[in-house]
DNA sequence: TGACAATGAGCAGATATCTGCTTATTGTCG
DNA sequence: CGACAATAAGCAGATATCTGCTCATTGTCA
């Protein structure tokens, strides 16, 4: 696809709302399988045949600063028989990127960014 | 199926000799996977459609006394990016029941078995 | 403006383990 | 010996994460 660089593609939109939605409601950090679920039920399922492309994902907003992961206790995941889970927390850097990105949608301006100023 | 209480069948007796045969080979003790590919390998393929029939098949033997699990260190795993594996050790109990499977099998007795004198 | 190169999306499957449900088989008892 | 009950097999899918491959899209540079 090749974006505009420093720019969020709608699925990382996606990750970073949903991972806002879920801490609003006490979920502090959460992990991959979550958020693909409430991903798919935000945008009426059948996003991620594969979930591949929302580990992908997370890994860029990662390595872009806007989430930081971590793992959970290993122990704990195999004391509940399950695999262990990587937990994903929005940065400060991640909070402010979503909301400029939210502020660029609602100007409606897809080539008319603030960033470079083409008249 | 209901089994001849205390005899094995053909996929206890597959696993069994699939982890004795690994630990021949140097591999004190496997876990479902690679029995699971022993096996396929073994009996030429196509036996486990879905795992679950194995899994369960280790979970009698280890009911059973013929096979001991532990776990391995969930962090190795993580640091190798895998699933924990759940390893199986043949117990003394277990060498033994094959040994005795295998004298029946090469008898050919299927209803003459030494455990009660039908004549 | 148009072609290229970069990058994400979609698809597929590996890695491990486990559970639920239905169907088939088989030992045993009457 | 035949019917019943017990148990395993087969099928499907959940739980999590990750990688490789191909195809499509898009930004940018000439």
């Amino acid at each position: 696809m090749r974006r505009k660089k420093g720019a969020l593609i709608a699925i990382e939109l996606s990750i970073l709302e949903a991972a806002l939605g879920l801490r609003a409601g006490g979920t502090e950090a959460a992990h991959g399988f979550i958020i693909a679920k409430v991903i798919q039920d935000l945008t009426g399922a059948r996003l991620l045949t594969a979930h591949g492309t929302l580990y992908r994902a997370l890994h860029r907003l990662e390595q872009a600063g806007f989430l930081e992961s971590f793992w959970e206790d290993p122990h704990l995941a195999l004391e509940q028989g399950r695999p262990t889970r990587r937990f994903y927390r929005v940065t400060a850097a991640g909070e402010q990127a979503l909301v400029e990105a939210r502020a660029e949608e609602k100007a409606g301006l897809s080539s008319l960014t603030p960033r470079r100023a083409t008249p």
